[in-house]
DNA sequence: ATATCATTTCGTTATATGGCGAAATATAAA
DNA sequence: TTTATATTTCGCCATATAACGAAATGATAT
């Protein structure tokens, strides 16, 4: 079969991709609250860590977040200074995008509380 | 294997989900410079009438566009009265959301050129 | 009524995506 | 330098997606 190739026009819908996944557009939401190491996500999401690290670079090569290395934490957070105004413009409103449901707001109280010491490491 | 199912945040994705596929973003831009009908959009994007219905039924189910049918032809426009307020943010500044390149200059032209009359009943 | 044309629905197939665990890598601690 | 911990990369598998053609449906024209 013959998929089509528009190169162009198919790197536009990266940007859609990456939030088309409902695990990655939670992690968005608790990245809001505050950064966070993969343990921490892994643990609040209840996922591998290699899908977890694996969504987080999606998001990171789309531009919607940054790492920041910490000893032999990696800690990811919201890039709120991107040159793409499409990513500005969900990432300063993502209220507006991604509307918080109960889910959201569990894996916020969860971020709160979360602490590194004890989730990582177990 | 045991795949998430939170039914409140996949309905989130849908959302972007449409705007995923390159041959959809197309249709919009397509659709953006007058309503066109099935076999006109399947002329222009060389695709299977099925494929192309297919896509429409997508980007319609989600709010991006309207149907109208005029006879054995269902004419396709823009929805720029949508509720929901990402829609009309999306819609209402297309340029902003999807850059115009060589491949959507070039289906914007076909646009206005495309005659029914030649392309469809062949 | 029947034929024709436009569109949609259905069944099939190939690629894309997202999940996992194991192995590899990077850094800190012992 | 060895060990432990955090993360990433890799290979594999199941589901989702997008393509097609054929058959079904809707509507006009003969």
């Amino acid at each position: 079969m013959i998929y089509m190739a528009s190169h162009l026009i198919t790197k536009k819908t990266r940007f859609f991709k990456a939030l088309s996944d409902a695990n990655r557009l939670r992690i968005l939401k608790m990245l809001q609250v505050k950064p966070l190491c993969v343990c921490e996500i892994t643990d609040i999401l209840q996922l591998a860590a290699s899908t977890v690290s694996k969504h987080l670079s999606i998001l990171k090569e789309n531009g919607f977040i940054k790492e920041d290395r910490e000893g032999k934490w990696v800690n990811y957070k919201i890039n709120y200074g991107s040159s793409d105004p499409r990513i500005a413009a969900v990432l300063t409103s993502l209220e507006f995008w991604i509307a918080d449901d109960k889910i959201i707001a569990s894996d916020k109280l969860k971020v709160i509380k979360v602490d590194r010491n004890e989730v990582c490491s177990r």
